[in-house]
DNA sequence: TTGCAAAACGGGGTGGCCCTCCATATCGTA
DNA sequence: TACGATATGGAGGGCCACCCCGTTTTGCAA
């Protein structure tokens, strides 16, 4: 089964009709998913795609794949911001301000807080690197730094860490003022409900 | 619209095939939600209960409905848990408590913290005591105790925090060792992830 | 350029789901 | 017992995910 160039280096590159209703595909489903969340149905992305619901099935043979495709692009910016943020002097600061990153995104982009946490454990080895490792190995730098600094418990994983966020933004996500909620929650999280004896984390 | 006579005392009493009826779905929907989860089909539900579809879609004319009911009697144990726990002496602890074991619940009845989560804002002014105001109400009282203590943070609702153990829930729901997960993230989500600096929050 | 096998396509079928209509059966009471 | 109010459930409509398989498109090689 083909798989789209950025994923791996294909043993045969794609046909090239078959690459240009992948590419229709992926597009018609981020607009078809903007609208109406991640459970936009798969028959009007084929349809928006000018594709038959068979072809839409085998580039993706679960929503998931789809999911993938669709939110590579931005899972890349948050691991470049992750990136950046590396460089950050205050590792405690900057893992706090990617996560509120990540949640934004997850917030911004419907359903990708639940297609994150999904492919935690389908395993599916068939593809290389998911949205989900990319985003953890993009975060267990600034954990470990953060770590180092003594900013992070070390029994704290960049996995408990994504969860929590990416359940944050679940569980918000049809609320009307979400993104805000979200943030309050992820900060809460961070700090703990005790009263500040502690320095007060900054906010993001 | 009939409704379960724990809910109202009913104005004119159901007929008596129709509570049999009613029963019957109800655990049917139990057997079937445990199996699973809360996306059962309401068609096998109505199988199983030896009724028409249509007769379930009358007695609960929403999926959250049938989930409210088959869900009464546990959200009933977690309100007489939080009762007991208002005697506790040590306020933090209590909520602490009470927190795990409403996380405990939502695990072990799959669905139920999304049912919970719903319930917040469907705006179902029919349904007087829905599960999830019966929660907040009991939870309200811990929370406000552990504030006078001092073991929480004015800025902190209790809606706040059945949000994130809700959200926690749902996000491990459907892993191998969720139950375990749940119970760390929500440990650190109550402390923060800061070091220890403070005085440890005592393991529920 | 042309021929052809491999690759890709998509219409249509299957089966599941949620939900509603309405002719029929059941209940409680006078 | 008889009758009106109440409750029932099978059939059917609309939507969906997913698959089968005859047809079309592509790219390579002669």
């Amino acid at each position: 089964m083909p798989q789209h160039s950025r994923t791996t280096p294909p043993a045969r590159p794609m046909r090239a009709d078959a690459r240009r209703n992948y590419d229709r595909i992926v597009t018609a489903a981020a607009e078809a998913i903007a609208e109406h969340g991640a459970e936009a149905s798969l028959e009007e992305i084929a349809r928006r795609a000018g594709v038959g619901s068979a072809t839409l099935h085998r580039h993706f043979p679960s929503r998931q794949r789809l999911l993938e495709a669709v939110f590579r692009d931005k899972v890349e910016a948050l691991c470049a911001t992750a990136a950046d943020l590396a460089a950050d002097p205050d590792p405690g600061h900057a893992l706090a301000t990617w996560l509120g990153a990540v949640a934004r995104h997850a917030m911004s982009n419907r359903g990708l807080a639940a297609s994150l946490m999904r492919g935690a454990h389908d395993g599916d080895p068939t593809l290389g690197a998911t949205c989900h490792t990319m985003i953890t190995n993009a975060g267990a730098d600034l954990l470990a730094r953060a770590r180092r600094a003594n900013a992070a418990r070390p029994d704290v994983s960049i996995a408990d860490l994504l969860k929590l966020v990416n359940a944050i933004c679940l569980a918000v996500e049809q609320e009307p003022d979400g993104a805000a909620q979200a943030d309050r929650l992820l900060t809460l999280a961070l700090t703990g409900v005790h009263p500040a004896g502690e320095t007060a984390r900054r906010r993001m």
